[in-house]
DNA sequence: ACTATATACATAAGAAACTGATGTATGAAA
DNA sequence: TTTCATACATCAGTTTCTTATGTATATAGT
């Protein structure tokens, strides 16, 4: 993912939470989402994305559906309905990390915190 | 890193930025100061903060002062000058992460976010 | 006396997630 | 015709983590 190298685990969450948005979406689009959402800088690289998605097929998180578009092929994903469940659950996991990562190192801070 | 299975390299971002902070600490401390810090949901293992430990020294960002505490010992670990530098490019670094994070999973926010 | 827990260090096998390279294939632009 | 964009995929190697194990001292419980 780019030449930020903070995550581990939060690819997965991204890719649900943007399919949990637009319902259908493939590989490459993804890419170019996320790109163009981070102003360029995240850049989810290929070899990162596309066993990240056959894991999540595999899982039974997202189903496929292929597409011909001009000649080209297509891999559409979609969220299952267990899909549905674990972007919830990926959510609030990915919230309260963000949360304790702040009382770590913003010590000043008061406990109340916003995300 | 505990039962959170959502980073890779903000360890060492939470390393440098409590050194920053207490200017020195022992390998057990950091793992208790984080405990504390968020209520028990974030345990840094030993296997995970040890070898994080010794590579930040390979690095040359951290020096040791071994101290004999009650017959045990204890290796403090401090910031060295290019530890210092290190801290505030890791913390901009996983700052503007999260914002990239954000922006990505957070669609129907405004522009300016805070962190 | 024995066991468990806490303090304090360390290593090591294996798993998981990533990078960067490579490969296939089509279409458009220079 | 070479490059870039689109669109999929795999794979070797690296890094970072988990889990287990090991050493050693001190304290508290049974």
């Amino acid at each position: 993912m780019s030449n930020n190298n903070l995550i581990k685990g939060s690819l997965q969450t991204i890719i649900l939470k943007l399919l949990e948005e637009n319902e259908k979406m493939y590989g490459y689009e993804i890419t170019q989402k996320v790109k163009e959402l981070t102003a360029g800088e995240i850049k989810i690289t290929e070899g990162a994305l596309y066993p990240a998605l056959h894991k999540l097929e595999a899982e039974g998180l997202l189903s496929t559906e292929i597409q011909q578009v001009d000649n080209r092929v297509r891999k559409y994903y979609s969220l299952t309905k267990d899909g549905q469940k674990e972007v919830h659950s990926k959510m609030s996991e990915l919230q309260s990390f963000v949360e304790n990562l702040q009382r770590i190192i913003n010590p000043g801070l008061n406990p109340e915190l916003k995300f």
